[in-house]
DNA sequence: CGGTCCTTTGACACAGGTCAAGTAATGTGG
DNA sequence: CCACATTACTTGACCTGTGTCAAAGGACCG
């Protein structure tokens, strides 16, 4: 029914070596951007690569946190949620991302793809192991894992003390940096999320991001060329409204 | 003017080693836990201790981040600013605890002692280069930043779907596990911080921090002593109103 | 003691939530 | 490729939880 596959398992190590950053899609801040091709083998010998179709959870709060995935192509959502529905999206994720990190017996979060993904999969004891022989990895670990605690706190500023438009604003502009980390220069930002995941991420409602939204394009700040494609047109009106 | 006082600079050598951890109040989840005698030493060795008076700022989010601290005793705040004033408090730190850590030019935050405290200070340059050598501290360093990201992830859910008086009693749980942690068995609580501090880490005024305290207090779920006490006297309900 | 700051309490306002309806996009089976 | 169902998004009217403003205790301190 699932339509997470696996796409190779261990793969045979005997077989002819891609660069290891042509299959984990690493980036500046990706796992293996500062190892030697040695390194990377030995990284890519405990990989397995996956792939997640639309809306498929990729691990869920409560599992036994036994894998940690590089993100290689897509978008992943990743959220909690409380006993009675509630959700809170605590971010968005794209190549080059983490995910699944953890120091617990289960995940911190659940992780839904939220268009068809690529993951590298990474048996969590062996990974440990490896950290233990390369500390290059290591440190490469500590400094994503402090780069999303900024960004952790940037989130808990704009849930706790940004206005509905100042949030809506900080998003947009978020995704925009994101998409240009990515490569993607214009100003055109597409959003592989719905508006509830956006509401769920903002700490709002559907409405309320329906209606700043709207607000923001009658006042000629973004255009919509389509639901899930935003042109910002004035970033730095954007940027003054951010807070 | 400043309160900020350094104690010792960099300690003697020579001078009858302390077991570092008497110094730097290691626990559980502090630096120095999985270290042996000889690496201790060489930690203790570029560490400096200070002490920070009530109120005062033990660094600022725009200064240079070239120190990491630990926390030996006290409490301290960590905050982040919007420019026309409002505040948002990311956190309340304890003795083990980390502060400083960063991965940019600048701090990520500002931080505050709420009470005297004292903690070490390790020149930022030459701790990652004892990291280099010291790879079970960067592990260490890295488990410690994962529970801090889940904490993070923990405030979130709290600052964007939670109600105010659900975020007061997860306020109080927390509190009160932190004593735990630190120690303190019984369910009095100590609050070194005041309401406004609490508004700021919880997203809310102080207005509401007092009245939501008021009603449960009226309801029997707290005491009172004093302002900065409370007495969690059926922190089962607590618990089931945390959401 | 008199001043300052912190906390509590009350009256009222409003941003954003809720509920309900309408409209546009997307998918599905024939 | 088209009816039709389904889901997502938008818009409007109204409501409510929390913020704002104001003032009155209390605690602390020189």
């Amino acid at each position: 029914m699932s339509r997470f596959t696996i796409a190779n398992r261990n793969p045979a190590p005997q077989r002819v070596l891609v660069h290891p950053c042509d299959t984990c899609g690493a980036r500046d801040h990706s796992a293996c951007a500062s190892l030697n091709d040695e390194e990377q083998r030995r990284l890519v010998s405990i990989m397995t690569t996956i792939e997640v179709g639309p809306q498929r959870a990729i691990f869920n709060e409560t599992d036994p946190a036994d894998h940690v995935f590089s993100l290689t192509a897509g978008a992943v959502k990743i959220f909690k949620l409380l006993s009675d529905g509630r959700r809170q999206v605590t971010g968005f994720l794209f190549p080059g991302d983490f995910l699944g990190l953890t120091h617990n017996e289960a995940y911190a979060y659940s992780a839904e793809a939220l268009t068809t993904s690529r993951l590298c999969r990474f048996p969590r004891r062996r990974l440990e192991s490896l950290l233990d022989e390369l500390p290059k990895l290591e440190r490469q670990l500590l400094g994503m894992a402090s780069h999303e605690l900024a960004a952790a706190q940037d989130q808990m500023m704009l849930l706790g003390r940004k206005s509905a438009r100042e949030r809506v604003a900080s998003f947009l502009l978020l995704m925009s940096a994101t998409a240009a980390r990515q490569g993607n220069t214009d100003d055109k930002v597409s959003l592989p999320m719905n508006r509830g995941d956006i509401a769920d991420y903002l700490g709002l409602t559907v409405e309320t991001i329906s209606r700043t939204l709207g607000q923001l394009k009658a006042k000629g700040l973004i255009q919509m060329p389509s639901e899930k494609q935003i042109l910002l047109t004035r970033k730095g009106a954007l940027e003054e409204i951010s807070g």
